[in-house]
DNA sequence: GTCTATATTAGGATAGAC
DNA sequence: GTCTATCCTAATATAGAC
């Protein structure tokens, strides 16, 4: 419950600036190892504040695992579950994800390190995005998906696979490099500008490579 | 400086059920939401006997990362880096990595998590593993499947692919089902038989889908 | 080598002034 | 709404007996 409502409008602002610092260093330290009053330093506020908006740090970690997933997952389902043709999905995914991922590049290893933690993140968040029970956009788009991949299947124009399988693929491939950027650029050597032509080159190499995988 | 030596067999025993017990509980809370007190519960030892073999906390979390990154990524890059043919390694690699992470599903989460919060680990642990410098078996395994890769797309019967690339796809796919299970499980609505048998599902599939995606 | 008991600090949370 | 000061538990670490 709780949160108070001011009248003023410092008061979003406020708020808005911890959330933000709040995202930032639990992205950095990940949520157990974030500490409030590093939160309260990058917010430029006193520790206390953060208890006054958020009440406690777990409600505060809750909140920000929120917004940074919800930054993340929506745009992908939505084309997904689009009208657009398979091969016309495929790019956009993997162009909406790597340009997104290009600019937060830690955001995945916190959700995933968050979510290894905390699995019950994943169910709440899955229903805060429908907004309703579990059962809402998810299955839709893989209803979706599904008739369009066998109806592709059955004209011969595809290789079967079951939708499932052609999502986790998709996001595997896109997100996966940054979740294991340090292992990557330690084992290939790669320096920050090096990592970033890596990514650079698969914004091209990888739409080849997954509607290649496709063909019949 | 460190570790003790004794002479007794107990030690060793000992020290292992303390690295046993570390890891399931750094796998299970992530290194900053672990506590001593549990890893010592765990072991069913006391919590002073952690300190006695491993002097600090981070010491303990370093050995426990070097061990369960050890585990995972060395019988990979073994592969990779043989005489096989590429096919070959493709299929090798999917069923080695599918059936290591069935057994221990929430490793590639532990180890992700770790990387992005002690990106330097990586750095460590590349080093440890070739006994060298950083430039060791990873440049040589790099080079050995450039060479593969650009004989057959010379002769014309495979896609061209940079090396780097074709490896991060192939671990892309094994690896991110696990580390995103909880997300994965809460969008499809799978419990734990369900991802088993999407896991098993993946064991055919994916090697169909890799090197579909390799044809010329 | 293993335990009990204790020191010490860190860090989340609250009280209360402004 | 925002700050300063403080409380209090939890958690790492050590001392010292056995």
């Amino acid at each position: 419950m709780a949160k108070p409502r001011g009248k003023r409008p410092v008061d979003r602002n406020t708020e808005e600036r911890i959330l933000d610092a709040a995202s930032t260093v639990f992205v950095r330290r990940g949520t157990a190892g974030a500490r409030m009053q590093e939160i309260a330093d990058e917010a430029g506020v006193n520790k206390a504040l953060l208890h006054y908006y958020f009440r406690s740090k777990s409600r505060l970690a809750e909140a920000v695992f929120q917004r940074v997933a919800m930054r993340l997952f929506p745009p992908v389902m939505a084309v997904l579950g689009s009208d657009a043709e398979i091969e016309d999905k495929v790019e956009r995914v993997i162009a909406i994800e790597l340009e997104e991922l290009s600019r937060v590049p830690t955001a995945p290893g916190y959700v995933l390190s968050e979510l290894s933690q905390h699995p019950d993140r994943a169910r709440q968040f899955i229903k805060a995005m429908t907004g309703l029970a579990v059962e809402g956009v998810a299955p839709a788009m893989r209803d979706k998906l599904d008739r369009q991949l066998k109806a592709r299947a059955r004209a011969g124009t595809m290789r079967p696979i079951p939708a499932e399988q052609f999502v986790v693929n998709l996001l595997s491939l896109c997100v996966f490099p940054f979740a294991a950027r340090p292992m990557l650029s330690a084992a290939f050597g790669l320096d920050e500008r090096g990592f970033q032509r890596f990514i650079d080159q698969r914004k091209t190499e990888l739409p080849a490579f997954f509607l290649n995988a496709l063909r019949p």
